[in-house]
RNA sequence: CGGGACGUAGCGCAGUCCGGUAGCGCACCUGAAUGGGGUUCAGGGGGUCGCGGGUUCGAAUCCCGCCGUCCCGACCA
């Protein structure tokens, strides 16, 4: 911050703009224990937006919301082989409790598969008590070594979906479907657009038959994990015999599946939308849609242009052509401070439209608006202004999404890359790269090795290319899959 | 845990080499003017200079020890 009124930009250094991002619109601040953070009002209200938006998708798709306890005894954790593999070195694990050493240690869940499927076994004796289809929306803690804000922290909030099911294919259908709605949710509310597909396997959930996942690019090139749902198979059933009398009156294991998305997706709301001016947020998700700033001389101006603005307000959020979803809107009517500082602060703080109203628009019976992403201005007649608004604002949340699907499209490569011509890529601008691979993790741990770039996912079959290379980028043998490729958050 | 850097006001820093009254910018408070893209002037508040010890008449500055933070690597929603 060489100019303490400007960002560092992103061509100069994007992890600092990020930081800077985060911490300047005020989403988020250190907390004194190191790699945890305080998620601030501006920062919890998109969140909040977030919450809401998933919730209702999952209620919509049967689920219920449940709340299961922080802490789980350390024998549940070591039950499920891979799991306690996967997660064991990241857990945080409470040694005593009322000031004696506990007879069994507690860890503070890193997720709560164990806890969740170990109740599950309790209340499933019948095929009739299935499928479960549960939600919590909770705090999980992750030791990580290195943290970043919103991205990686110690601890964070996400929502993880927990079902039990009578089949495989039940079970895979859930699976796959939660991640539709994901992905709805990330290109429909957060004008993100995302490649789904599976996991390889050394990339897959600890404890997981199958790990699908949703990649988004962000402005510096690198993939962000948005989100993954897991068929978990029958693994954790059987470890925690959680069993059900089919029709057919025999004893079987049930079918389970995992997903979730966290608090990382604010982050990545910042590394797709964000610019140089600070964070910009898509209308669906911005807790202040609009923001009127009123415009004054003299105090006889002021007092009379403050209520020229409450009433454009009180119109905005009257108007109920959107429904229930009623219009969101600020007014700014701080004294002593300008009116220019207030357009840089409310563009920091990535707020979709500032509606500007002074005495010169009031006489001609308009608002002067301005975009947040393109910047664009333009005076809106004050005759119908709230459908105008809401125009707008769908039109902003439109074109966000566009132009993040084309700057993701442009940082794509397909076709027949060399191995030598994917390393420049990746020492370079970064990307994701569409390449054959042979399904030897050898190869992929040498890659990962050698470029630091890792296997994102098999794509689904929409995002793969029309013509499929048929060779391994590596090993020049006979490719399995079509992978995508790119360096990672 | 290995490699590098740094700890001075809320934030960003200068001062440290060469010991001598703790400073600057931003932010904050008060007042006035200003007011359609980061306003100006005047006044003001705020710091055991990371901690502990040593050298010295005197330490932010020199010496020893400790602690902490950040960046790079090993792990990762």
């Amino acid at each position: 911050m060489a100019d303490d009124k400007k960002l560092t930009t992103r061509a100069e250094d994007f992890s600092a703009w990020y930081n800077e991002v985060v911490l300047r619109a005020e989403l988020a601040d250190y907390s004194p224990v190191k790699g945890s953070m305080v998620i601030r009002p501006n920062g919890y209200g998109i969140w909040e937006r977030m919450q809401r938006a998933l919730d209702d998708k999952f209620k919509a798709t049967g689920h219920v919301n449940a709340y299961f306890p922080l802490l789980i005894p350390e024998s549940f954790m070591h039950k499920e082989a891979q799991h306690v593999e996967g997660f064991a070195p990241e857990c945080a694990v409470v040694t005593h409790g009322g000031g004696k050493k506990l007879e069994e240690p507690l860890y503070i869940r890193p997720t709560s598969e164990t806890i969740i499927y170990h109740m599950f076994a309790k209340w499933v004796q019948s095929y009739r008590d299935l499928p479960i289809l549960m939600n919590q929306w909770a705090n999980v803690v992750r030791w990580e070594m290195r943290t970043r804000l919103f991205l990686r922290t110690l601890e964070f909030l996400w929502q993880e979906g927990h079902t039990a099911h009578a089949t495989h294919d039940e079970a895979e259908a859930e699976a796959k479907m939660i991640l539709g709605q994901y992905r709805d949710f990330m290109e429909n509310w957060m004008a993100m657009p995302v490649v789904t597909g599976l996991k390889s396997e050394s990339e897959k959930f600890a404890g997981a038959l199958r790990t699908y996942c949703l990649e988004a690019m962000m402005q510096d090139n690198k993939a962000l994990q948005a989100g993954t749902s897991h068929n978990l198979g029958q693994n954790f059933a059987k470890a925690f015999e959680l069993k059900f009398q089919a029709e057919s009156g025999e004893i079987e294991h049930a079918w389970n599946t995992s997903w979730g998305v966290s608090t990382r997706m604010v982050g990545g709301l910042i590394m797709t939308h964000g610019d140089d001016n600070g964070l910009v947020t898509p209308p669906k998700l911005a807790p202040i849609e609009v923001v009127i700033v009123p415009i004054w001389k003299t105090d006889d101006e002021r007092a009379k242009m403050v209520e020229a603005a409450n009433k454009l307000k009180a119109e905005l959020t009257g108007w109920s052509g959107r429904g229930e979803d009623r219009l969101r809107v600020h007014v700014d009517a701080r004294d002593g401070m300008r009116s220019g500082a207030k357009y840089y602060e409310w563009e920091l703080r990535g707020i979709p439209l500032r509606l500007e109203l002074g005495p010169k628009d009031l006489e001609k019976q308009s608002v002067f608006s301005a975009r947040r992403d393109t910047r664009v201005k333009a005076a809106i007649p004050m005759e119908g202004v709230a459908p105008a608004v809401a125009q707008l604002l769908a039109s902003i949340q439109a074109d966000l999404f566009t132009a993040a699907k084309a700057r993701r499209d442009a940082a794509t490569h397909r076709g027949d890359i060399t191995y030598d011509r994917f390393k420049e890529i990746m020492e370079g601008p970064g990307g994701f790269v569409y390449a054959g691979w042979n399904g030897d993790p050898a190869v992929e741990a040498q890659v990962k090795e050698e470029t630091k770039a890792t296997i994102r996912c098999i794509p689904d079959e929409e995002f793969r290319s029309p013509n499929a290379p048929k060779t391994c980028m590596v090993t020049g043998q006979p490719a399995k899959y079509e992978v995508v490729w790119a360096k990672a958050y």
